[in-house]
RNA sequence: GUCCUGUUAGCUCAGCCGGUAGAGCAUUUCCCUUUUAAGGAAGUGGCCGUUGGUUCGAAUCCAACACAGGACACCA
């Protein structure tokens, strides 16, 4: 772990810094100011004739990201939380101090400084040092300095070490908190109530899909990962909260890519005395909110295309949306024969025992939702896709569901809620029948949710918006990778190797 | 799961027409009191991703595997 050269170098000077009396990991520290802020108080200083103020006394904390040592002064570069600071060092304030610490010294290592402000001949307001102090040795070096750690591999293993070298990706994680913050605010402002339901499920419903399995060794018995909260949520409504919201993790033991990590963030939340309008109403309003608290531009820029998130979105029924947008004919849509069809002359793979519904699912899949840039809801969806949705009143094959795209992908989806038990469990045993016949995904049969709708749930609207689309989209990133601190990484030959131990 | 590209010093990268392993930064020693990727002088540093094959000889050619990035397929 130690035994690398350049490690050992700076173990020992380390050990040097100690045999000097002095701590390498000193724990007291003090800091009166942070690198942004003195430069913001003192820039009058290059204006002023004396160029220096030495009656001032700042004191600062910060990682050196560069060293020049010279003969008998140094220049270096810290950086604090907020910024970066140029210091100057001079054996004249320093003494015999100045001649160790130049060897012991190093890029990465964090200091402490004090001193007052001054500006150098080439116009940099920078700090001049009378007292320096070692407060962490870093053992390990820092990559290299001009171009920096470019690695991707490296930098999502190692985040730490991408956040020291490229200070800016931890912007995309300060607008992420900001958005998660948001609207936790806007929804406790509607008076949604924030609650934490089981990760650890005896069935995994609530979605479609294949779950991480673990087993709990006091009952014997093994637990799923969530892969959604939603029935424990409705289950929330049952027992007479108007309106509950969960943010936390789903699991899904399926692949990975670039808009896709096993674990995952979800905001779900479900309004009772509501209906799915309410939902699309309430999300625009969220949006606007969330525009609005982070100070976004109606049109924002993605992945080179130009979103409009101007209220309000626009609404389009999925039938009419195969014929406007995806430009498949309107004679084809209804038939089960002429989709398969056209979806053979169009060489597209599907399950050709698929209900109506799912062909069409596969018609939208195919040509409508890369075509959806601007967020547009999409309503009116087949029945049998939607396993957890309302039938509308007006028409027994279609849900009263929505589903929100941005930028040709799903960001958000919402209905109102089946509250019939009967139905629920038809429609429960119809995904059964799915399951036995192949489909790994279809949804488990969940008797005490029956059970908590036989009790009655109040007619409710419910929503999930997926947390690290939306934060791609809001900050432009392509991979789900770079909105995430730790994204899943496969494990590394010598990890294999401990694990098989 | 499929396809493409990559993996060489701590970092960023050359080398790939097979013939003793290269550069810049970093690091070590020395010089240097206003530098801006500081400068000058001299050094150290490598299982060339792993395993196998072809060859007198492989970082280089071939195969398999591992990991990564990208694209496609499925999902959110």
């Amino acid at each position: 772990m130690f035994s690398n050269r350049y490690i050992e170098q700076r173990v020992e000077k380390g050990e040097l810094l100690r045999e000097s009396g002095r701590n390498p990991y000193e724990n007291r520290v003090a800091r009166d100011s942070f690198t942004a802020d003195f430069l913001d108080k003192f820039n009058y200083l290059k204006d002023s004739e004396e160029r220096r103020d030495e009656s001032q006394s700042c004191r600062l904390i910060g990682r050196i990201k560069f060293l020049r040592l010279m003969g008998k002064a140094s220049f270096m570069r810290i950086e604090d939380s907020k910024g970066s600071l140029q210091i100057y060092l001079s054996r004249n304030n320093l003494g015999d101090w100045f001649n160790t610490l130049k060897k012991v010294v190093e890029v990465g290592d964090i200091v402490e400084v004090e001193g007052y402000p001054f500006v150098t001949k080439t116009d940099e307001l920078s700090l001049h040092v009378s007292d320096f102090k070692v407060v962490t040795k870093a053992v390990a070096p820092l990559p290299e300095k001009f171009h920096g750690l470019q690695d991707k591999e490296l930098r999502y293993r190692q985040r730490y070490l991408d956040m020291i070298m490229n200070p800016d990706v931890k912007e995309v994680f300060q607008k992420r908190s900001q958005i998660v913050s948001a609207i936790r605010h806007f929804l406790e402002s509607r008076e949604f109530l924030e609650v934490e339901t089981p990760m650890l499920h005896p069935i995994a419903g609530g979605a479609n899909a294949r779950p991480f399995i673990t087993h709990h060794n006091a009952l014997g018995v093994d637990r799923f990962l969530r892969i959604a909260p939603e029935l424990y949520l409705k289950r929330l409504l049952v027992g007479g909260f108007d309106a509950v919201f969960e943010i936390n993790r789903n699991f899904r033991n399926e692949g990975m890519d670039h808009t896709h990590n096993p674990e995952f963030t979800m905001l779900e939340f479900y309004w009772a005395y509501h209906r799915y309008e309410d939902l699309m109403e309430l999300t625009e309003e969220m949006f606007g909110y969330l525009f609005e608290t982070l100070k976004l531009e109606q049109k924002l820029q993605f992945d080179g295309k130009e979103i409009d998130f101007s209220a309000p979105f626009q609404k389009i029924a999925y039938l009419e949306s195969l014929v406007s947008i995806g430009g498949v004919s309107e004679e084809i849509i209804h038939s089960r024969d002429k989709i398969i069809e056209f979806l053979d002359s169009n060489n597209i793979d599907f399950n050709r025992d698929a209900s109506l519904g799912y062909l069409q699912a596969e018609l939208f899949d195919n040509f409508v939702e890369d075509k959806l840039i601007n967020p547009t809801f999409i309503t009116e969806f087949p029945i049998d896709i939607s396993p957890l949705a309302r039938r509308s009143d007006r028409d027994h094959n279609i849900a009263d569901r929505f589903e929100l795209f941005i930028a040709g992908t799903e960001v958000s989806n919402g209905f109102s809620e089946l509250n019939d038990p009967i139905d629920q469990y038809e429609r429960f045993k119809k995904q059964i029948d799915a399951k036995n016949s192949g489909d790994d995904e279809a949804h488990e049969m969940d008797e005490d949710y029956i059970r908590a709708l036989m009790y009655g749930m109040p007619p409710a609207a419910g929503q999930g918006i997926g947390i690290d689309r939306l934060v791609m989209l809001l900050t432009n990133q392509i991979s789900i990778r770079d909105v995430l601190l730790f994204p899943a990484m496969k494990p590394l030959n010598n990890e294999i190797e401990i694990i098989g131990e």
